[in-house]
RNA sequence: GCGCUUGUAGCUCAGUUGGAUAGAGCGUUGGAUUCCGGUUCCAAAGGUCGGGGGUUCGAAUCCUCCCAAGCGCGCCA
């Protein structure tokens, strides 16, 4: 049955491509795929798998059952016309006359409804150990997106004003995204798409050219604007609907004293529109450095009517009678794809409205040639995107290769109270802001320790407080005490560098570390397959739990020199696991706290 | 009204893509410990997984119908 195996690798790249054995950078076959061979054998001896099966393994949640579980048995009891716990017995002895090699498996036991438990033997941990720690700084990286591109497109604000706390989120994501796709072999471009061409843009030109105007004459006239019980004084021209936050007036400001008090105030606001166009990206661009954020390139809504594309697109979507005129616009026929209602792609004025340029866009990243596209998108963007991505299918493209990550909005809370913010009313809580306020590594980790799917509730109090609560902390706090040690045993004379005997691990704490730690690979081809960083940081708690642990219950330092050298390796390599995964998150691993 | 998302312990949230007795942190209660780095460890209590029905060996997870919350439903982006 040699036909099988293949059509088994076959079947699971379809169907669960993430599942793939992530280590396959280690020298020796995984367990998974060991264990695979021997079960496959074992059911070609009592008569064959049905066609089209392949096998399931899994870390039961449980230690009592084992390091790894296969219910092959449940799921053949049909085929077989037996009992599970029958069919497992037999596969047992199957395997056991095999026999399994025992410096891999040490037990092998029938349990519950008809699970197959396995547990590894102390060589194959010690085994582990050691190849996470020839591994070093790139133990975690996987090759499950080798030879590919992909496109991470996030932030992308208009340069209307500083980022935003909700802005936060989106960058956040979009950069653990891109590191953890480079983790998993991926080319990765990190891009920002914007447009300085629309109506808000224009806004914020007459916001500065009124805030200008009042800086070069002080007698201007005033007047208010703004909600019943919110009101702002404005100089004379001012627009209605202007940007009052405090940065207008110092873009005015610099710019009265850059180009003097002589600027033309009547004709085209675009001087206006400029000077806060570069400052504001100015100012967004050191906001994302401050977050360890660079972006490979800024994208232009503009050029994408520079090249006629958005107009070819028109024509395409015409001759496929995807789109119509009425009213003197253009419709897209979205009804086509579900939805209620057709959708206007060229206002009447002849301007596009953002879906057109929206769906250009995406045709050039995939003319670009990345494999895949990762969006980044806030909540408010939920309902639209599935157009984009008919858009682009209707053009022939594989909208399969965008993948779009929607986020919810986030909520500040100090002293148990939500934060009240409102962006017309400029009493917003800047992303510069809460930096100042909590540090840059827990603004980070606060907005990825949840599921980017849920609301997000930021603990203004708690994410300040330098204790373990804190799950930051908690994190880098286990670093800096494994540096600690690390030091001081060198310091008593221990040899920190050289190779030690880890089969002297044999404490339980010893072994379920080492056990949490050989999960990275996979921990992080899922979270990158999943779009999830979120499981990055669950995972390093896990790990710095499993360490404390250890920590509490095996001492290093005063133990026999062959312990405590084994010991020592066993703890720089918990220090490895934790840096290389904070280093994914984009947070920092000290030395010393 | 329609669409998407969410609903899990007192609170904030995980839950390995359908697995075994549903987990963690905080909070509460009780106990041990004071050591390589600020303490840490152990235990208890706490749950109709929003509710009903269905699918199968097996459901927090998939399907369906209700209920509730958030977001969106513009020739704004």
């Amino acid at each position: 049955m040699l036909g099988f195996r293949v059509r088994r690798q076959a079947l699971r790249h379809r169907r669960a491509p993430h599942r793939i054995p992530s280590n396959r950078h280690l020298p020796t076959p995984s367990m998974e795929d060991y264990l695979n061979d021997c079960i496959l054998k074992a059911l070609d001896a009592m008569g064959g798998a049905p066609d089209g099966f392949f096998l399931e393994f899994e870390q039961p949640a449980n230690p009592d059952h084992g390091d790894l579980s296969c219910n092959a048995a449940m799921q053949l009891a049909r085929h077989f016309r037996k009992s599970p716990r029958m069919i497992a017995e037999d596969i047992v002895g199957h395997l056991e006359s095999l026999p399994l090699d025992a410096s891999r498996i040490s037990a092998i036991e029938v349990a519950g409804p008809g699970f197959l438990n396995f547990r590894f033997a102390d060589a194959h941990l010690s085994d582990q150990l050691q190849q996470i720690i020839d591994a070093g700084e790139s133990f975690g990286k996987t090759t499950t997106g080798s030879g590919k591109k992909a496109l991470v497109e996030f932030v992308s604000a208009n340069p209307t004003g500083p980022l935003t706390v909700g802005h936060g989120r989106n960058a956040v994501l979009g950069d653990t995204i891109a590191n953890l796709l480079e983790w998993t072999g991926y080319d990765v471009d990190r891009e920002y798409y914007f447009n300085d061409a629309g109506r808000q843009m224009r806004v914020l030109g007459e916001s500065v050219r009124g805030r200008y105007m009042a800086v070069v004459n002080p007698d201007l006239p005033t007047k208010e604007i703004g909600d019943e019980g919110h009101k702002t004084v404005v100089p004379e021209p001012f627009p209605e609907d202007g940007y009052l936050g405090d940065y207008i007036e110092d873009i005015a400001r610099e710019l009265s004293q850059s180009a003097g008090s002589d600027l033309d105030v009547d004709g085209d606001v675009d001087v206006f529109k400029k000077a806060a166009e570069k400052q504001i990206f100015a100012d967004i661009e050191g906001t994302l450095k401050r977050l360890g954020i660079h972006m490979d390139s800024f994208f232009n809504e503009r050029t994408l009517y520079d090249s006629n594309r958005v107009w070819e697109i028109i024509e395409s979507f015409r001759e496929k009678d995807l789109a119509y005129d009425k009213d003197n616009a253009v419709w897209f026929r979205t009804t086509q794809f579900g939805k209620e209602q057709d959708t206007v792609l060229v206002k009447s004025t002849g301007e596009p409205t953002y879906r057109l340029p929206d769906i250009g866009y995406h045709a050039d990243k995939l003319d670009r040639g990345y494999d895949l596209c990762v969006d980044v998108f806030g909540a408010d963007h939920i309902a639209t995107f599935p157009d984009v991505l008919d858009g682009i299918r209707s053009l022939g493209y594989d909208a399969d290769k965008v993948d779009v990550v929607i986020y919810q909005f986030v909520t500040l809370i100090r002293g148990g109270e939500p934060v009240k913010m409102s962006t017309r009313k400029a009493t917003y809580v800047t992303l510069d802001e809460l930096m100042d306020e909590v540090g840059d590594d827990v603004t980070r980790y606060f907005f990825l320790m949840r599921s980017s799917n849920t609301h997000l509730e930021f603990d203004l109090d708690l994410a300040k407080e330098a204790s373990d609560k804190n799950p930051v902390f908690y994190l880098q706090y286990a670093h800096a005490r494994i540096c600690s040690i690390l030091r001081k045993a060198s310091e008593t004379g221990l040899d920190v560098s050289g190779s030690a005997n880890l089969s002297l691990l044999e404490h339980p704490a010893e072994q379920s570390l080492i056990k949490v730690m050989m999960d990275l690979p996979d921990a992080m081809d899922r979270a990158a397959a999943s779009k999830e960083p979120h499981r990055i940081s669950n995972y390093l708690r896990d790990v710095a739990v499993a360490f404390t642990q250890f920590y509490g219950n095996c001492r290093i330092i005063g133990e026999a020199d062959e312990l405590a050298k084994a010991r020592l390796q066993l703890a720089g390599a918990a220090r490895q696991i934790l840096k290389n995964g904070l280093c994914v998150l984009g947070i920092g691993a000290p030395e010393r706290m």
